[in-house]
DNA sequence: GTCTATATTGTGATAGAC
DNA sequence: GTCTATCACAATATAGAC
């Protein structure tokens, strides 16, 4: 049950973003989002219509929470290891207590690729720009010319695979919550470091 | 429509997996697995009894592909460079006729918990036994003692996040579908070179 | 705006003929 | 083993009272 302080189609929101990240379009039901919200299904229509137009506000919601993130983060101006590591770090609390968020994008575009790709169009961040950025600042900071995308790749894989996967990992090896935390804890250093490193050897290489 | 040289049996199996494989168990409809298989749903129900078994057999399929995969190349005894690149690239060549699999797996887990755990203990690999290995041969090829989870934890997500993200990824920045397949190829040689330079720093660090 | 009741369609599963 | 016909129920969506 969503906070009651709330109005009603703010209530709607919160109760379909706890269900949506967590069970999907597909799996998710509207009758679980009117329990969670402490209404009835009508309403639910009578402020979104559709549950298409309801997932829709919630994707779009959590598309341009990441977007903003990254696009503050990245267009700042410090050094390429400070960005990555504050993106990290950002990326980790936020995921703390939404841990679905990155599943529930990227599950997003297998589901429904058309109303994703829709959505997508609609954002007004260029992320060609911070390709362009991205590929500047490292041949300013490490005198190397390397495609930005496997760098960008990079970074995404680390960063949020872990997230992502954590359900498969722990039950593949065992791990308890606490442990795989003490595990992404870890990351926040290791994973700049390792980002870096590479562009310091492909630098030494040059030369 | 599957090849009409199997038995009924395994057309089914092959038009379950067509279909969970894209759609999740969710998003899947037994009517359309039938219509893949050219057979009508009863016969679906007469083979596999329900929709929830039919899921069973095609994930089981699915998870004892990739784990056969990763225990022949890393139970090997190959320097830890090589296995990682072999994997990289048959993984990336298993994933080019099925680029669904690695978000199916993931997915299962999202979807279905408890059935799929059901399904990870029937498993008669040991995960735990890869790591011992993995953390042995790191101690005795780069003289460190490192956290092996950490490792695999690189290795996974440097090779799977770019084949899950892929259709996220090929939206954002509008890369077509060559474009985006010729950086997975050039990180066949990267990926292995970024885990092998990080273990290398981190020899140097400690010595 | 909010509710109850209901329409309508979709979907997994089974019965029973052949 | 395979099919057609159908059940039973789940799920989105709407009608209409208050």
């Amino acid at each position: 049950m969503v906070n009651s302080q709330l109005g009603t189609e703010e209530k709607i929101l919160e109760a379909a973003k706890k269900v949506f990240h967590r069970k999907g379009y597909e799996g998710a039901r509207m009758q679980e989002i009117a329990d969670e919200a402490g209404i009835n299904k009508a309403l639910l229509h009578y402020y979104f219509r559709s549950k298409e137009k309801l997932f829709e506000a919630v994707f779009e919601d959590a598309l341009s929470g990441i977007m903003r993130l990254v696009s503050t983060i990245f267009f700042s101006d410090k050094p390429l290891k400070d960005k990555i590591q504050s993106f990290l770090c950002s990326y980790l609390n936020i995921i703390t207590e939404n841990s679905y968020i990155p599943w529930f994008i990227i599950n997003g575009i297998y589901e429904r690729p058309e109303q994703i790709k829709a959505i997508f169009d609609k954002q007004d961040i260029n992320p060609l720009q911070l390709m362009k950025l991205l590929k500047s600042q490292v041949r300013k900071e490490y005198g190397v010319d390397i495609n930005p995308f496997q760098i960008w790749l990079n970074v995404l894989s680390l960063s949020v695979f872990p997230v992502i996967a954590k359900p498969l990992v722990r039950e593949i090896f065992r791990l308890s919550e606490e442990t795989y935390n003490q595990l992404m804890e870890e990351r926040k250093e290791l994973v700049p470091e390792l980002i870096i490193n590479a562009l310091k050897a492909y630098e030494k290489g040059e030369n």
